[in-house]
DNA sequence: CCTCAATGAGTGGCTATTCATTCAGCCGTA
DNA sequence: TACGGCTGAATGAATAGCCACTCATTGAGG
């Protein structure tokens, strides 16, 4: 039915519908909830047979642990090249944070799964969160304290703390974006947080 | 098996097992979370047959309503309440923090409930959000308003703006809370992020 | 005796996962 | 070039297990 490359057979066709059946996954995770969506859903609104997803993920959990995995690496991977292109350390939590809002604000459902399905369970919290959210606050955490280092903020604060502030301050933008039913530009509210989060953390 | 006054005869009663049942739903919904609960697990925790369950709830779903109905209009009496007995802007805004992580800090297995479990669902976040949640960022919202006015913060700040910033700080601080492995007390952190959070919108 | 809260075994509906079958493309052979 | 398996990707009907919810029955209190 697909037309393929003749040598390494396997490797494109792989790639295709793997990626395909990730996109349908999540916008039906996004549309329905991942415990309310069907993997019957999935197959279909990607195109293929039922047991054919299960060719390609183990299980349903696993289409979403693949969801998040890549997108957490590639925002990852985003945040450090951006960050190397920087010097002050306080246009750097600028581009982190514009990144961020940027990348949810572009896919709605890719949002709508991680701003809500992938909270809904402690045991996905706590096995994501040890990995990918973690690295991502340390990424937060050590340009500030590079920051702090170069007395550019105020040396007497917990990075730690700061980090969470800032991500916790992001966050809730994505999630009241979408929950909103107005429409509105998620990126330029990174301004308005800088704003005021650099205004806190300032030294003098 | 158990007594009861005799006049009016239900409603104590009722109360009472109605009550136990919320409680062991937010016991048990913390630790499985939502949807790998079972209604026997909830009613067996509350030392009731499964069927008791639905004299006093329609459903599993409507259980959950409940605990956030409840839990919310609480929060949401003790900050008006402790609104009307402080007079700085800055100090009531303290005050709704302190309440805030006390609050979540003092019921482990609430907290979860209302960090991770009542996140999962676009259809619960979008029902609940817009009645509880709203409310409270109003809340903040309103106190900082009369803080613009009364010129203590900066006033060109878009107030809807700066109270999800601080409603998503103090939010992180929780979720980060539950999910850590070291035990902290919740509470303190909330003057962390007010000092942070009024340094950066404090007028001039 | 009544009443009615409480019980808990049973039912129905649902869905993740499996697996026997199909079939398209490819290769060796004539 | 034409033919006849052969391979394994893809299919989707069937299975197996789970669990919310129901309701006929019980028995304590009055």
């Amino acid at each position: 039915m697909r037309s393929a490359r003749s040598l390494n057979s396997d490797r494109p066709i792989v790639a295709d519908k793997r990626a395909a059946i990730l996109r349908a996954a999540i916008r039906v995770f996004a549309h329905n909830g991942y415990f309310n969506s069907k993997v019957a859903d999935i197959a279909s609104e990607a195109g293929v047979a039922d047991g054919t997803v299960y060719l390609y993920f183990k299980s349903k959990e696993e289409i979403l642990h693949s969801i998040f995995d890549r997108s957490m690496e590639e925002a990852i991977a985003a945040g450090r090249k951006q960050l190397a292109q920087t010097e002050d350390p306080r246009e750097k939590l600028r581009s982190i944070a514009l990144l961020h809002l940027e990348r949810l604000g572009d896919d709605r459902d890719l949002a709508v799964v991680f701003q809500v399905e992938l909270r809904g369970s402690t045991k996905f919290m706590e096995e994501f969160s040890a990995a990918g959210f973690a690295e991502y606050l340390n990424l937060i955490r050590s340009t500030f304290e590079e920051g702090q280092r170069a007395g550019v903020f105020r040396p007497e604060l917990n990075a730690k703390v700061v980090a969470k502030i800032l991500f916790g301050a992001l966050d809730e933008m994505a999630t009241n974006w979408i929950l909103s039913k107005r429409r509105y530009k998620l990126a330029p509210m990174a301004d308005q947080v800088l704003d005021i989060f650099l205004n806190g953390v300032s030294a003098k």
